[in-house]
DNA sequence: GCCAACGTTGGC
DNA sequence: GCCAACGTTGGC
């Protein structure tokens, strides 16, 4: 199983919204990216995802899980564009800030850190660990 | 609200 | 195919 990490302005679609959707999950639309996109048709279902709040927060406030594979994205015309479902697993019961992350070596490296601006991005296991780790999951 | 970093577009 | 101009993102 892989892990990633989905970026969201909590304007445009929070992990309140996203909790609400329950079981049924959500796609993860209007990624107009390509990197962002690729990383969206590696994933497979059961592949779990942080949620993270850009702009305010600025924080990993929950776990998410793939369950749908890439699919013609419905929001625009443009067949270019394809995304996945996701459902909320949990909450962190501690958000991991910006912050935190950066405060920590171990996490030097995180796509969060390097490239702030990729909105889907892939996550190490050592890295999942420490990031859960650090939020107070098991 | 500003601005640096990055990605995309389009003229040549 | 290059690169300047432009738009967007997201941290500060």
């Amino acid at each position: 199983m892989a892990y990633w990490l989905f970026k969201s302005e909590p304007d445009a679609w929070s992990w309140d919204q996203q909790k609400a959707k329950g079981e049924a999950g959500q796609q993860w639309d209007g990624v107009r990216n390509y990197q962002a996109r690729n990383n969206m048709r590696a994933m497979a279902v059961g592949d779990r995802g942080f949620f993270y709040h850009s702009n305010e927060g600025k924080a990993v406030v929950g776990i998410v899980e793939v369950c749908a594979t890439a699919h013609r994205d419905t929001t625009t015309d443009d067949e270019r564009w394809e995304c996945v479902d996701v459902k909320a697993v949990e909450d962190m019961p501690k958000p991991v800030s910006l912050d935190d992350i950066k405060a920590n070596p171990k996490l030097s490296e995180m796509v969060l850190v390097k490239n702030s601006r990729l909105s889907v991005q892939p996550v190490g296991e050592a890295e999942w660990a420490e990031v859960c780790r650090m939020g107070g999951l098991r």
